[in-house]
DNA sequence: CGACTGAGTTGCTTGACGCAACCCAGTGTG
DNA sequence: CACACTGGGTTGCGTCAAGCAACTCAGTCG
């Protein structure tokens, strides 16, 4: 398998840029998406694979990737039969400026017919959360733990669901 | 709208999310980087084929794509034969922050030995860059056109092109 | 007893990516 | 003049990753 000296693996050879490290961890693809759902509270193999409609083979990959890059941390929850959950570390907690920043992009540039499908508000104050990940209410620039998903106007009928995770 | 027989292409089908839909777009292979780039001053097809080393089949398909989309404009610089050069749009533009705070995340978690390779100051004032795309020395909250991207200690022998766009 | 759950793994097929070669219009070099 | 070179791609081919369905395995429920 290895033809030259040096094999990298989903990587962009010959980046010297931060961007493009980042991107060799979280560019892959579901692997962001991943990373929301577990933020979002969604820690289980099965509610992520439901949830994402990924292919289990991948969705296995993935969660192997990003264990292994220290952004999501597996603990059993049971013994015999063993049961895991996913949680995140500090470092994939710290991915939350850039999904942040994304979901404003998308929410500004495609939004659905009725709005956003999902806000980010501050936990404390209940204001908004604006592009750069800073309360739009009391100015405070904020971190993962300091927001929560609330269902956005766009939501037709998953908000059911998506109320029961943002409760947590 | 987005769940049952309609098949959209480079999609996640289902997620209702705006970093779904963000990610269908921008989230393809090779997409970031080369608006990446885009912002750095590269604007022609074998000046990015050649800076990231993408086949040039997938640069010209992520290119129609970009324009496609709206987030980069093709121009021709010049007739007979026609060349073209790529400039971003507002929609473009707007990437930044998402660019940013993945740029920080690298930076702070996988910086190559001597520190990061690329850094942004804020072009007003000199300051850095935040990880949510504010100036450090300044304060003000920043957008595409305010930044600029300079050679920061990690890097080693591609400063002096890094440098030369840096300038532009 | 049989069905179900959770967390995957295996095998097969389709589609995307990487690579090299080619094209075409005009320009510079011997 | 012939030839090579440049810029901006397109075409063809092989490989590797993604999607899909089926299967496993340990334990629990009806």
């Amino acid at each position: 398998m290895c033809n030259d000296h040096v094999v990298l693996r989903n990587d962009y050879p010959g980046q010297i840029c931060s961007i493009a490290r980042s991107l060799e961890v979280v560019g892959e693809r579901w692997s962001l998406l991943i990373v929301r759902d577990v933020m979002n509270g969604r820690r289980r193999f099965d509610e992520l694979q439901k949830g994402l409609g990924v292919a289990r083979n991948v969705l296995s990959a993935r969660l192997g990737r990003l264990v292994e890059e220290d952004i999501l941390e597996r603990r059993a929850y049971q013994r015999r039969p063993d049961r895991y959950e996913y949680f995140l570390t500090e470092k994939g907690l710290d991915l939350w400026p850039a999904l942040v920043a994304l979901l404003a992009w998308g929410d500004r540039y495609s939004p659905g017919p009725n709005g956003p499908p999902m806000l980010i508000v501050h936990k404390e104050c209940g204001g908004a959360v604006s592009d750069r990940g800073t309360c739009e209410a009391c100015g405070k620039v904020l971190h993962a733990r300091d927001a929560r998903p609330v269902p956005g106007p766009g939501l037709a009928k998953a908000a059911v669901n998506a109320q029961a995770l943002a409760a947590r």
